[in-house]
DNA sequence: ACGGATCGTCAAGGTTCCCTCAAGGGGTAT
DNA sequence: ATACCCCTTGAGGGAACCTTGACGATCCGT
């Protein structure tokens, strides 16, 4: 069903929830450590993380804040901690949910399917319209103006991105984490040339954009042509 | 911020997650039955409907299924009942959240950000609007009268710093920290002429200013027109 | 009213950033 | 193994932008 990082130290809990995910048809990547799984987090793009705050490595509010730097994938927060203020400090930290320890695995099943669900309506739309430009996402294809339009994976991937924050100025570095999975490294002369082959199979240039407009300094924007 | 809608039939709790929620700085409407709760769920259209689950005329599994059936708006469930399958039951139906009673007022609040904070991820469109100017942060955009500035990046950088303190009064310095990010270097006479690259965009002039006026030997404030 | 300080505008210079072309390497299918 | 597609990287030219200095205008305190 979706794809699931779990952050969880202690071994006998990892496989108990680990075990009760894939039972239910979740694909389940595990870490025992707040680097490994925010490596997870970033490389294989989960549709939900399942994190302890209690991990060898770091504080789990920092794991927190690193993956909330470069991504919005849904965070539950599973814990021994139960401190009220702890609750409010990790929530207001981005996470989704939080459940105590020792909780009932079907109690945390269906806290999973309810974030899951609200995460799928959120983004429920397959299909990604800006002005004549119809973006696929299932089937991977995109068309301009009724025309489907031959893209390479990165340059569909690239398109997407942009697409899902039509109107937002998206920085490069922001594009690198996103579609190249490179937070840190990355050279920005990659999403360039990429951006200039999008404009030309969008039959646009950049001194004369229509779709892609560039902000100097900044970054690039996808908007509806007037 | 957001407009809620709380359903609830024990006048304590109501009073009490309703001024919370009031001086979070929400707008509230309760209901002490699942009927009239119902009612303002659809016809008051909130980002959020906070349910009890124990209510006098409907149970509010039956309330929440009702909800469901016309409305996608996430709903949190606070109740004294823990028992396991009620709340997996719950989840089921379409809670986005479970909360029991007792609960801390201030982790309800948090879950409500938390709800409220995914929900809003897909439109968060934040703009600045002073008189006839408007300014989009993440679209990097603004737009005097419905059309169009095009601004460089420092203009925009500069417009925005000064729209987001609107009619105070701001000190070169502080805007070279600000904008410039040169708290300690830097020539005011750069932000004279971008100041004035500024007015020129706006159609106005330093000895006639309608948006940008300049406290001689202060700095600068940004108003809105009489 | 006068002088010093502050502000507004212009033009030029230099810097940074961006776009595009072309070459090279890795992977995959034929 | 070869051919093809795709991605990455470097370099050059060009465009956009920012800064700076100068000069005139304006403002304020004396």
């Amino acid at each position: 069903m979706a794809r699931i990082t779990l952050v969880e130290d202690d071994l006998e809990i990892r496989r108990l929830v680990a075990d009760a995910l894939a039972a239910e048809g979740h694909d389940v990547e595990t870490a025992a450590t707040a680097m490994n799984g925010l490596e997870l987090a970033i490389r294989n793009d989960p549709a939900l993380v399942i994190m302890d705050l209690g991990l060898p490595d770091l504080d789990g509010n920092e794991l927190l804040r690193m993956i909330r730097a470069v991504s919005s994938v849904p965070v539950m927060v599973i814990t021994a901690r139960g401190a009220d203020d702890v609750v409010v400090r990790t929530l207001d930290a981005g996470a989704d949910d939080y459940l105590i320890k020792p909780f009932s695995v079907a109690q945390l099943l269906a806290r999973v399917r309810a974030v899951l669900r609200r995460g799928g309506l959120a983004e429920g739309t397959d299909r990604i319209v800006v002005g004549g430009l119809v973006i696929d996402i299932s089937a991977r294809e995109a068309a301009l103006e009724g025309t489907s339009l031959d893209l390479s994976p990165k340059e569909f991937d690239l398109l997407r991105a942009l697409a899902e924050r039509q109107g937002e100025v998206v920085t490069k570095r922001d594009l690198l984490a996103e579609v190249w999975r490179e937070p840190y490294g990355g050279s920005e002369r990659t999403v360039d040339v990429h951006l200039s082959w999008l404009r030309k199979k969008l039959g646009e240039t950049a001194s004369d954009p229509r779709y892609l407009k560039t902000i100097h300094g900044v970054g690039v924007k996808l908007v509806s042509p007037d």
